[in-house]
DNA sequence: GTCTATAGTGCGATAGAC
DNA sequence: GTCTATCGCACTATAGAC
């Protein structure tokens, strides 16, 4: 046994496991039961064995705690982008980002995302940075986008039709009694923008 | 000369002008100048010659001072919806919807709109808030266009559509040198969204 | 119009890892 | 010595309750 591995037993007997993790468990299951505006910082900490000061220390304010691991799911959306074929349309380019992206969220994974979005979408507070969020991933797609020389307006009109995409089938996704994957919902919900101009 | 007009003088001048009015002016002002953190609710109400409870009688918190006539500005994108022909596609109602709603925004209202976005830009808390506004004319052209049997996700995918062109079109219209109308700008957004399927 | 809870910040101290 | 995670205390401002 490594000297790191004892090092981090100690650890987690000191601090029982990390306590970003812990926090974000914690505020989880207290916006769940009690609301947004019902739960104090203190409380979350004090449920994850810390203190007020150390949450501040991890999350920038009491909404921020929801949304950990943004980094890890913008990458995921943004890797593929630069190895995309040179003549690919831009929608395209977007549309294979998006199904990538998407991969990551399997059906084993879809009680705990449903959990996470009811709280967001019963606390405007939290919808807002949840768009905010969104916004962020938009920028992050369209600027791969204009690294291939995707010019302006396309850009940004390509990234962020494909953030409307994953948006809606997201939410599809998380609806009372689906059964089918995200990918398969985006998939479908590519081709019905693509079908809006036609007459109705 | 009725009481109730001789009532409303007498306020106007017992108050200079509407409150809610001279508190906006002076949040644009200060957030301008001192930036949004560094400025607080009670410099405001001050500015404006009134009391830190006054202004949050009028707006629900520091954000919302920088959103005013919110109603008003989604009234100008829906009411046409309704009355548009009944074969339109989707996206056209919307398109429609979206120039009818930006009609209002002339060139001579440019200089204010400006000195709103750099505001609104500089600071994350506002452009949440934005996000928010922009989210809720979605959700109201949405609305509207459900109302016509448009139905799901082809509403909310022209919807959301609809209002990616006019945050497109719209800081366009703010960039600096800028002499082209915001109708004009967006028409022209519209038809590179839908060139968006092609190679580049 | 006054009172109060709590979100969020600044600065400093402690303690362990390396 | 540095770096990182934690706690402590004092403080202001927002926002809501009374």
């Amino acid at each position: 046994m490594s000297a790191t591995v004892i090092t981090m037993i100690v650890l987690m007997v000191r601090w029982e496991a990390d306590g970003r993790d812990r926090l974000q468990k914690a505020a989880l299951e207290l916006y769940t039961e009690r609301g947004f505006d019902e739960t104090t910082v203190a409380e979350i900490a004090q449920a994850a064995g810390l203190t007020e000061r150390t949450f501040f220390r991890h999350f920038a304010d009491k909404r921020e705690v929801i949304f950990g691991g943004q980094e890890a799911f913008q990458e995921r959306f943004t890797t593929d982008i630069a190895t995309a074929p040179p003549d690919a349309a831009p929608l395209d380019i977007i549309g294979s980002a998006v199904l990538a992206g998407s991969e990551f969220f399997t059906m084993e994974r879809r009680p705990h995302s449903l959990r996470r979005q009811a709280v967001i979408a019963a606390h405007p507070e939290l919808r807002e940075r949840d768009l905010l969020k969104m916004a962020s991933l938009a920028g992050a797609l369209a600027d791969a986008l204009r690294a291939r020389g995707v010019p302006e307006p396309s850009a940004t009109l390509a990234a962020e039709s494909g953030v409307v995409v994953f948006r809606v089938a997201w939410d599809q996704w998380l609806t009372d009694g689906n059964t089918r994957s995200l990918v398969d919902i985006e998939r479908e919900a590519f081709q019905q923008l693509a079908a809006l101009t036609e007459r109705g």
